[in-house]
DNA sequence: CGCATCCCCTGCCTGC
DNA sequence: TGCAGGCAGGGGATGC
C-alpha cells in the first residue's frame, strides 16, 4: 500500500487521536511481523504520552514523553484503524464489520481517552521499533534517507545533485530512498509521466544539457511535488489495502495516468501513444515511449 | 560501490 | 469449480 502520500493520510488521521493522549495498555497478538516487536514492547509504551506524530520517508514516528520514540513502518499492507471510544469491546464490534479481515489486527493500542487504535497488516511487511528519540537521525533506518520531497528545500538543483553521476536508470533511482524519500512504484511512474521523462533514461544524465542544466530536473521536481500534494488531498490510493483511518477509501487511483493502464491510451494532451509496461529492477513500470523522453 | 535477483507473506486475479 | 501461477503499494540480504 504505503507510499509517502498514504503514510502521510494515515498520520493526519491518527495525529488527533494519539497527540495529548496515553497509551493505557498495548496488546499483541503475535510475537513478529516483519521483525519480531522490541523486548518489553507493551510495557515500554503503558503510560506513555504521545507528545506529536510526525512522518519522514514512509515511516511514522511518534515522539513519547521520556525521550523515547515509537516507530512504524506500515510495508505493504499495513493500515490503522481508529475504533473511537470503542476500547473494551474489541473485537466483538468491529470484527468483519469493516470489511478487512480480524485475523490480521495485530496490534491494539488502548488510549487514555478511550479511544483504541488497531493495526491490521495481512502481508506483515510492516514492522515497529522503539527508538530513543536522540538517536533517531543516526539510527540506520533514518541516517542515510534521501529529500523529503515536500519540504521547501526539495527543488530541481537538489534533485539533480543527488543523481548526479548515476548509472541507474531514472525509475529504479527514484525508488531508491536515499534519494528522494517516500516515493514508491506508483508515483514514480506518475511523476515521471508528468514531467515527460522516460523511466529508462540513466538518472545522471537527467542534468545535462546545454544552456539550462537543471531544466528536466526542475521539471521531476515539480512533478513529484504536485502528484504528491494531489494524491494527498485525494486521501492517498486504494488499490487493496490502503484506508484512512475512519475506514474509509482514498481516491487518487481514479487519477492515475499511467500506473496500472498498459494498453491504455496516454493522456497527454495530443499525444497517441499508448501507455506500456516494462519491468525495471524487478518491478513493473508504466509510461508512455511516445512522449516520455 | 552499483546493480540485479531473490526473498519475506497473504490475497486476489487469471488462465487452464 | 479447482488449482497453479503470476502479481501486488516495500525493502533487506546476497552475489556479481
Amino acid at each position: 500500500m504505503p507510499e509517502l502520500p498514504e503514510v502521510e493520510t494515515v498520520r493526519r488521521g491518527l495525529a488527533p487521536v494519539l497527540v495529548g493522549a496515553r497509551f493505557t495498555q498495548v496488546d499483541l497478538r503475535r510475537p513478529d511481523l516483519r521483525f519480531p516487536f522490541p523486548s518489553r514492547f507493551s510495557q515500554r509504551l503503558a503510560g506513555r504520552r504521545i507528545e506529536a506524530l510526525r512522518r519522514r520517508a514512509k515511516y511514522l514516528i511518534a515522539d513519547l514523553d521520556e525521550g523515547c520514540a515509537l516507530v512504524m513502518h506500515l510495508g505493504m499492507s499495513g493500515s490503522f484503524r481508529v475504533l473511537e471510544g470503542e476500547t473494551g469491546v474489541y473485537p466483538a464490534r468491529t470484527r468483519f464489520a469493516r470489511s478487512r479481515d480480524a485475523a490480521h489486527d495485530h496490534v491494539l493500542f488502548h488510549l487514555s481517552t478511550g479511544a483504541a487504535i488497531v493495526y491490521n497488516d495481512p502481508r506483515r511487511f510492516g514492522f515497529m521499533d522503539l527508538i530513543a528519540q536522540t538517536d533517531l537521525t543516526r539510527h540506520k533506518l533514518f541516517r542515510d534517507l534521501g529529500l523529503e520531497p515536500l519540504e521547501d528545500t526539495f527543488d530541481g538543483a537538489a534533485l539533480a545533485e543527488r543523481l548526479a553521476h548515476k548509472a541507474a536508470p531514472l525509475k529504479a533511482a527514484l525508488l531508491d530512498q536515499r534519494v528522494v524519500a517516500g516515493l514508491g512504484n506508483i508515483y514514480v511512474c506518475e511523476a515521471l509521466h508528468r514531467a515527460r521523462l522516460s523511466p529508462r533514461r540513466a538518472a545522471g544524465a537527467l542534468s545535462r544539457r546545454n544552456g539550462d542544466p537543471t531544466a528536466r530536473a526542475d521539471a521531476l521536481a515539480q512533478a513529484i511535488r504536485e502528484v504528491l500534494a494531489e494524491a494527498i488531498l485525494a486521501g492517498g490510493s486504494s488499490l487493496r489495502d490502503h484506508r484512512l483511518t475512519d475506514g474509509s477509501l482514498g481516491y487518487f487511483q481514479h487519477r492515475f495516468r499511467v500506473y496500472d493502464r498498459e494498453g491504455e491510451p496516454c493522456p497527454t494532451p495530443g499525444c497517441s501513444g499508448i501507455v506500456r509496461r516494462i519491468v525495471q529492477a524487478g518491478r513493473s513500470t508504466f509510461y508512455c515511449a511516445t512522449c516520455q523522453k
